[in-house]
DNA sequence: GAGTTTTGCATGCACATGCATCTAATGTCT
DNA sequence: AGACATTAGATGCATGTGCATGCAAAACTC
């Protein structure tokens, strides 16, 4: 994803003209802060770990997250359909991340035997590995950002 | 408000005050179930708010965003720049969501006399119109989302 | 004032993503 | 068993995004 890092900001929330309104009106733009929040606090996030997870490990984030969620395992492998469950993208696009990461020999498509429809994604050698190498990375970030005081959408 | 603060029955990701430790392993995997809050959250009304804004306005969340920041400014025009700052995405794919409003008459580009390089983007009258009729839509999508259990369910 | 650097925005390009669709395998119904 | 429906995953396509770059105008240096 990577996106621009910003800094300062121009918030200057008039909205509600106050009219005879139940208090709707006080709840949404709380609301609205609260939304803009995760906002800022995910588009922030997004850019800093695919940045450092692309510049130490040639990893994107959604890569890193299949990677992570496999290794999590006792079997280090899982069904397609059961990986798009645990992570936050369409079919298609987690087919393509598989490919990608195959294609980087991060991990193996083995066809289910029970279900021959099905595709069971194996973490390799070296993808375990890679996985085990970023995981500082992300922890790291995470402890950097997570909770540091956003520089936007605050005025 | 911290955002974590009302997120559901999730795990509560308070961060240990008293030791000056970084990096360790119980707090980080605090911070990972904080993120993956916010990843959740984030997909959850990302994909909600542009699916209805489509549907019921033929706006996309990042079309809204510039709309409603330019309808929160009593003047409801702003620099290029200026709009930059407040809104999370780059210098470039901000132009074009101004190119795709303009198209639309939504808003329009007037050139700055003052500093001839930066463009004023002002909202026009059906801009400002179609944002106060957006609006609602999108206090709706928070208020039943944005506090509710995390279902996975975005499509 | 001429040359250089910086700033503000637009654009070519590459790429990741979602949607619709396709194929294959499984499940269901009669 | 045969016919239809459903599910798992891959792929063509359109689109939105970021990066690098281009261009013009302002700011800066001498």
């Amino acid at each position: 994803m990577r996106m621009h890092d910003n800094v300062a900001s121009m918030t200057e929330t008039k909205v509600s003209a106050g009219s005879g309104e139940t208090g709707t009106d006080r709840e949404s733009t709380a609301d609205v802060r609260e939304w803009r929040e995760i906002l800022a606090r995910h588009a922030d996030l997004s850019c800093a770990l695919d940045r450092e997870l692309q510049a130490g490990h040639a990893l994107g984030m959604s890569e890193y997250e299949v990677l992570e969620r496999l290794a999590e395992l006792p079997e280090q492998s899982a069904k397609v359909s059961a990986i798009a469950k645990s992570v936050h993208l369409s079919q298609s696009a987690l087919s393509r991340v598989i490919g990608r990461l195959e294609t980087a020999g991060l991990v193996e498509r083995v066809m289910c035997t029970q279900d021959r429809r099905a595709v069971i994604v194996q973490l390799t050698e070296s993808g375990l590995l890679l996985q085990t190498e970023a995981q500082p990375t992300q922890r790291r970030v995470l402890a950097e950002r997570l909770h540091a005081p956003l520089l936007k959408s605050c005025e």
